[in-house]
This record gives C-alpha cells, structure tokens and sequence, in this order.
DNA sequence: CGACGGCTTGACCTAAGTCAACGCGGGTGG
DNA sequence: CCACCCGCGTTGACTTAGGTCAAGCCGTCG
C-alpha cells in the first residue's frame, strides 16, 4: 500500500521513462556507491535496463520498485532468475558482456554506477555478489525439487521477508511474472494462489495484494 | 578414460581418504591461490568436504576428481546446484556459514585456501564467484523451462565443453547424481540416455563412458 | 459504456513420476 | 576359480501433477 502510493506519486511526477538524472541524495546503498558518481534511472514499467548480449558497463541499485533477470529460448520460453527490490544489487557478469535482460516491473528508480571495478569496490561489492550466488542456489532447489504448492509458498515467504516481514505483501509483479519465476504457468500460480485462499492461508485483496494470514502454515509447507 | 586411469592410480597411492598434506607444487591455479598458504585434500568418493550449517573457514579449487554441491529437504529430496571439475573453485558463502553440502564423487584432490579474504584476494576470486553466478542463473533456465530431453543435451553439451570439448565424456556422477543435479528422477534420466542412444546421438560405452556423435543435434536441442 | 488486458476456473491431456521387475558387472567369499 | 551378491542401471506398466485449451470474470482506462 505505502509502496504502491510511493510509486504512483513518483510515476505521476516522473513521466519521462528512462529519463537521467545527476542524483546527489544520499540514501542507503552499498559503501562504494557513496564515493562513485552515480546517476539515477528513472523507469517506466517494462523499461529495458540492459539487454543479453550488450556489453556490462555499469553496476545497478534499486532505489526504489522492482526488477527483473531474466533470460529467454529462442521459442519464447522465459525464465525469470530474479526480482530485485529496494536496496538491492544486479548487473553482475562474469566476462563483461550480459548474459540476461533486466527490466524494471513498476515505475522503479536504478542507481547506476560505472565500471571498471577497482580492487576497493570489488571487496565492497563480494558480498553482494555472493549473496545473489546463494539466492540463486536456494532457487534451483525450489524450481528442481519442490512441486507448485511449495514453489508458491516459497515465493510469498521470501517476498514478505524482503519487505520487512509485514504480512501484507504488494506484487509489483504479474501472475506471468511469477509463473516464469517459479516455473510454472499463470493457470497453476493462479490456482494455488486460490486454494491457498480456500485453506485460509492468505487473503487475496485484488490480484496483486496478498496477505499473510498463517505465514507458519506456508513455512510449513516448504520445508 | 585418461581421467579415469589417472584417478585410480591416485586411489591406490592415496587410500586415506581425508588425508591432508602440506602442498608445494605449483599447479593451475586461481592468482591468489598461489600466494596464499594451502594445504591439498584427498577425497575417497561421498567423502565430506563441508556440510551445511558449517563455518566457511576456507575456499577449495578442485585439484583432480569431481566435487558435487548440494542441499537437502528435510524428506530427503535432493537438489545438486552444481558439479565442480579440474581447476575450479567453489565454497563462496554469504555470510560465514555454509548453505550447502560439498562431497566428493570420485577420488578427488581438492586444494584447501583459509579464509579470511582480503582486498586483493576479493578481486582474484571475484571472476571465479560471476562466474559461478552465471552457471547457477543458466541452470535455472534449464531447470524451470526446459523438458527432460533438453535437459539432459545440455547437461552433455556442458560436461562435453569442460572436458576440453572432445567428444567422449567420462561420467564421474551417477544416474542419481544427474537426475537431482537436473531436477529428474534417475528413469527419466536413463530414457533419455536411450532415446539418444536409438537416435544416434550418443554411443554409450557402459552407463559412465558416453560418446557424443552429433554434438550439433543436441545443440539444436536446448537452443 | 465498451474494450482490453490480466486473472480465474473448468475440462481435458501428456510428460514425467512411481512402482516393479530384471539385467549386468564388479567384488567377495566359499 | 567360480558362484553368488549387491548396487547401479534399464525397461515396462500405470498414475498423476501440472500443462494446455477454452470460456468467462473483473477492474481499469479511454
């Protein structure tokens, strides 16, 4: 809800997608960022932020919104790697050209800092890129063992603890969006997302508001 | 058929498995490793390497042999989110404790480097850590969006490359290993292997010896 | 108010999982 | 030295979770 407004406000105001501006606010961001000049993107939803196969100039920081990794088959099967929120770091590559797209899902706000990485901002940005290391680790359990239940109940856990643990979680995301997540298809996302409702799980508020109403019930579920 | 010759001869020298020597050749190595202090680690296939919940107290780099890195749920399913092969690192944590469970598969030397990392060894092991990063996010796309059959050639495809791309590939993992590195069960696995078989893609020279006959076919497979 | 895109629901289908039997090869013990 | 055993792999018959296709709903926006 406060998110939602946040980003309507923004997007009223911020019309010009893709639009770069010189930022000087200090917010929370990782320690090298504070010393590097830096810009802010500005995105509209479904904003292209870099493309596979483009050469990997710069870092990314969420400001504000959401994004996704994702990456496709030349048939158009699509596989979403991760969303990214608030505070968090993308754009890692490992031989300076991407290998995925990023694209903004709302109205989001990307801090964007240059490369080359030099050896202070590679110990500062290790842990970020660990991180990311892990979380798609723990992914490919889920994808690889879990069936679509646990999949969903995964996904709800993890997005409510990234947004500070609130039971009331936004999806800045589509049903498509999750189903190319989790790796299942809009029907299978939608019915369990219903049954989850039927069992009292949660309460659904529109598609896009989902509120935690037994989150041990769901941790339950995945193990 | 050579890794294998030179496996088992080292089997015979190295029956203590989890022997620990001090080290001083200089092999192939990641740039920190070489100044760093190291101890070499011989492995008796399922031996140990970490388990999850552990301190990370140190990061390996394979020496010979094959290491699989894995996580468990609680009824047992499992999922391998990588193999690791001659001159590769892994034991990458987020925050100080491990995640997954490391083991040798065949007779393996693996190359112990302790922690901590400083500012120079951060921007040595970073392109090791991408790297990784990039392997986990394309094996999700495996994993998530494609069926058994595209699976398993790209599963041959990759082993194939990092065997130095020559067309016979030794299979240190069993079915069990690859049907839970693929998110399959290990009949799905052994259909394939046959499909391919009938098919004339791969000649297969008991279950571990696989000739890859039309490479290009099972390139087309997974796009 | 109507159209459109995102979401839900139902009926049906299929790829892969499950269960079970058997084959094979390497290792061991009589 | 041979026979047996055991673990791994293969194959077949059947089941099922989730995909596909199709219809309809609902909220938003022009």
């Amino acid at each position: 809800m406060l998110a939602h407004n946040a980003i309507h406000s923004h997007s009223a105001v911020l019309s010009k997608a893709g639009h770069i501006a010189r930022n000087d606010m200090p917010g929370q961001m990782a320690p090298a960022f504070a010393t590097q000049p830096h810009q802010v993107l500005f995105c509209s939803p479904n904003k292209e932020i870099y493309a596979q196969g483009e050469r990997a100039t710069a870092l990314y920081q969420v400001e504000f919104g959401a994004v996704r990794i994702y990456r496709l088959l030349s048939d158009g099967r699509r596989q979403i790697s991760a969303f990214h929120v608030a505070g968090e770091v993308f754009g890692f590559e490992a031989d300076g050209h991407h290998r995925f797209f990023a694209e903004a899902i709302c109205h989001s706000a990307i801090r964007v800092c240059r490369l080359p990485i030099d050896a202070d901002l590679s110990r500062d940005i290790l842990p970020s890129a660990l991180l990311a290391l892990v979380r798609a680790q723990e992914h490919l359990l889920v994808i690889g063992r879990q069936n679509a239940t646990e999949r969903v109940a995964a996904f709800l856990l993890d997005l409510a603890e990234r947004q500070g643990d609130l039971p009331q979680i936004e999806l800045a995301m589509s049903r498509t969006d999750i189903g190319d997540y989790l790796g299942l298809t809009i029907e299978t996302v939608s019915r369990v997302f219903s049954k989850f409702r039927e069992n009292g799980h949660i309460r659904l508020q529109g598609a896009r508001t989902v509120v935690l109403l037994k989150p041990d019930a769901l941790r339950a579920m995945c193990v």
